[in-house]
DNA sequence: ATGAAAGCGCTAACAT
DNA sequence: ATGTTAGCGCTTTCAT
């Protein structure tokens, strides 16, 4: 009824009579015991629901707790979910557990969970840096040999590894496909905040693109939005510019989202789109969908391995990965540009 | 360089020429203390990049963490995303951290994540039971105090808290809406295993909409898949049957994907179409897609919620609580079911 | 306002 | 094959 204490070693050994070492043996398999002991000491465990504390135990070892800990900036993103899922299927084959809490992108928040995960002594630290975070911190974690890993984005005052995207090329190879066909103006759409790592490098991939084909970089053409719903009114506000873009590019999978959300919604199919990021649905769609598709598992594949490679002791410079993208032209890129009648003719 | 020890409070202690009680007393604002005393004992901290040790405080202070556990099946599944986040806002209200894990589905791996987090003594444990799962062993740690939660499927063997949706309403609802578009052959792709929980609600809601309006089951129109390309696959053999169905229904978002992927292939709009589960990109199809809408913010928010109660003292007899769903009615329902002639000469 | 000693549950290092 | 002692890093209890 009551709330009784939770048994401990001590129980189990006074119910079989024995010395709390020897269940401690038996159980871990440690030293050796005789077969009737080892019975005798699994059947009181098992009749009193004895369940070892692995605070304890990993207080007295000394060592790190089997656990790694990873920060992402929303349990409900499945790339993050896609990411974390081929962490967890790294490091479990090393006996390692995955877990993980969200920082919602808040520099404060992320903080808060990295030092429990530190003040619970995981083996590593995986970090996807929130906006305006800082890492100094961490610092002396690092020094004292915890593997800490930045993903998605780098870190701030630390070196570190990094795993990222290659989002500049990747932004650069989707605008530039836009642009094969016969596109002058094309539109932005970008998450926010502004700062974000990934969004500065999709922008700086979209104006390479654009430079490249020597076409004038047109502020009024970016927008940004929180969610989907700011990227369904994005794509409104920009279609409706006197002299609108021809097609649209998506900074990430929410905007795509947006983007697609409006363009059924007001029946427009003469607008070419691609989107950084890819969909579950998007061959699906009419037209379907043009991505440049991240790696996730890629990244959570090398994200994990190069924190176990660190845990064995690689002591050797910070590294940062990039991960390749890939466009996938599945033909919402290629919706035709209109006629450049439209617009005065500009120089070129 | 090398993995130097950790700062613990003996070594604060020893910087500021204090006791241990006295730094303790400092960081966990216990006692008193004086000014000048906190001030160095902070400084010494931050020096020192003292991280406290909180297994070794909780194994003192003897409660339990201030931790909640987690484990569903799939990390990339956004719904278990969604139903992740939702608890994670609840419980990180009351200052509890949420740790998730995935049990790929498997009995094994959720039993050792469940040992895991009981034996990290998480405040809360909340568990998406994987098929052929049981959970007796879970008994002591109920009776001890320990909330427990069964999440999406009830548990087995175990009196505790559930909170599902009510799939076979909504599934009954969903068909009913293809029904009354004149569809008399809907076909059901399910997930598999068949023992599902899910799975055998939502097919026992086909049923009972096929009964209503008298219509005969056939177990030839029941297609089973484990993914999306599966469900692509079962999509065709069904329209590929003698006599196919017109209309179809797909028994989670999975399946759904594998459905309209399917379908958008082989250029059928013909065939009416409704899912369980919304897709982010349901109204973006064309035609958009009709879905029978779970609610998993209200499951994650309900499930914590019950969960707060009983750490809060609540000893009531142990509920199940049915989330509604619902009919989210966007027209690829509403296809209309061909004349009874067309399917004659349709003897390819 | 601060400190000393004891102990949380467990295991390392020595016994026997 | 088993038991004893000490101690992990922290907090409780009781001093001072």
């Amino acid at each position: 009824m009551a709330a009784n204490r939770r048994p401990t070693l001590a129980d189990v050994a006074r119910e079989v009579g024995v010395s709390a070492k020897t269940v401690s043996r038996v159980l871990n398999e440690d030293g050796p015991a005789s077969a009737e002991t080892r019975e005798q000491v699994l059947a009181a465990v098992a009749k009193l629901g004895f369940q070892p504390n692995l605070m304890a135990r990993n207080i007295r070892v000394g060592g790190p707790d089997t656990t790694v800990g990873l920060v992402i900036p929303d349990l409900a993103n499945p790339f993050f979910g896609a990411v974390a899922r081929a962490i967890e299927d790294v490091v479990g084959d090393r006996g390692l557990t995955l877990l993980m809490g969200s920082s919602a992108d808040d520099p404060e928040r992320e903080r808060a969970l990295t030092d429990k995960f530190l003040a619970r002594r995981v083996s590593i630290l995986i970090v996807v840096p929130s906006v305006g975070a800082e890492h100094s911190h961490l610092k002396s974690h690092r020094t004292a040999g915890l593997p800490i890993i930045f993903l998605d984005r780098p870190g701030v005052g630390l070196p570190a590894d990094s795993i990222v995207s290659s989002n500049r090329a990747g932004a650069r190879d989707g605008i530039a496909h836009l642009i094969a066909h016969g596109h002058h103006r094309v539109g932005f759409v970008g998450d926010l905040p502004v700062k974000l790592y990934t969004r500065r490098e999709r922008l700086a991939g979209y104006r390479a693109a654009l430079q490249e084909a020597n076409i004038p970089y047109d502020r009024s053409l970016v927008a940004n939005a929180h969610d989907q719903p700011g990227a369904q009114a994005a794509t409104a506000q920009l279609l409706d510019l006197a002299d609108p873009p021809t097609a649209l590019f998506a900074g990430n999978n929410i905007m795509a989202l947006g983007i697609v959300a409006e363009l059924a919604r007001s029946k427009r199919k003469d607008v070419a789109v691609a989107a950084f990021d890819d969909l579950s649905l998007a061959e699906a769609l009419e037209p379907a969908l043009t991505v440049v598709a991240q790696d996730p598992e890629e990244l959570g594949r090398s994200a994990a391995a190069t924190a176990l490679a660190r845990l064995d002791g690689d002591r050797s410079r910070a590294r940062t990965i990039s991960v390749p993208t890939r466009l996938i032209i599945r033909g919402s890129g290629e919706q035709p540009a209109p006629k450049p009648a439209e617009f005065v003719t500009r120089s070129r």
